[in-house]
DNA sequence: GACCCATTATTA
DNA sequence: TAATAATGGGTC
């Protein structure tokens, strides 16, 4: 059989390209006036930014599809008006003509980390022990149960996953050349196996 | 679109 | 400062 992750790992990959300041700028400005671009427009984007259409199309997939995310779980929707509007109106003195890309002061920053109780963690870690990749009808359970969003959910097993295969790997070189039977992993060896039975469609 | 994974950044 | 939630660009 073959390792998902020897796979992954011997694959050759581009060097993440990081988006400057800047570039995010110009794209947030078009992305603000529309979401899906012309190509006329991603042209034009890729002159001003000197990005390949290729990443800016990604980007704005991605930052299309997360905008919507936001719009539907709650823990980041800021969108909703609070009631109380009274207590954070204040006037810009002056509005910079740089700063209209900024479309939402309030979503310039990271939205603030989530502190899970025990219990939810508990829940999570307990699930995770025996399904690394929970489906979404059992996202969505955990999610009421645990009172979560569901985006937080998916976040929590994408980083559990992470985690876990890191732990491996430090085993895994920590026993050398041992490398076939380990017993110890189940987590990870049952994720993968999901993950490829994923892959082939064979539910 | 789902997931990966290096990275960033927020808390205890 | 460590642990880890969240981000963003990458792949298939």
């Amino acid at each position: 059989g073959l390792d998902p992750n020897f796979l992954r790992h011997s694959q050759f990959k581009r060097p993440r390209t990081r988006i400057t300041d800047d570039q995010l700028k110009i794209l947030r400005a078009y992305f603000d006036i529309n979401n899906s671009p012309s190509e006329e427009q991603i042209q034009e984007m890729a002159e001003k930014s000197g990005l390949s259409q290729k990443v800016i199309k990604h980007w704005f997939r991605n930052t299309l599809f997360k905008e919507r995310q936001r719009n539907k779980d709650s823990p980041y929707n800021f969108s909703n008006p609070p009631i109380t509007v009274l207590e954070d109106i204040r006037i810009d003195p002056q509005p910079s003509s740089l700063e209209h890309y900024k479309s939402d002061a309030s979503f310039s920053k990271r939205s603030s980390r989530t502190r899970f109780t025990d219990y939810q963690l508990r829940v999570l870690q307990d699930f995770f022990d025996t399904n690394a990749y929970p489906k979404d009808d059992e996202i969505e359970q955990l999610s009421t149960v645990l009172n979560l969003p569901t985006r937080v959910i998916v976040v929590w097993f994408q980083n559990a996953r992470q985690k876990a295969r890191k732990s491996y790997e430090n085993q895994t070189e920590a026993k050398d050349n041992e490398k076939r039977e380990l017993t110890n992993e189940r987590y990870i060896r049952t994720s993968n196996m999901q993950y490829q039975c994923k892959k082939c469609n064979v539910v």
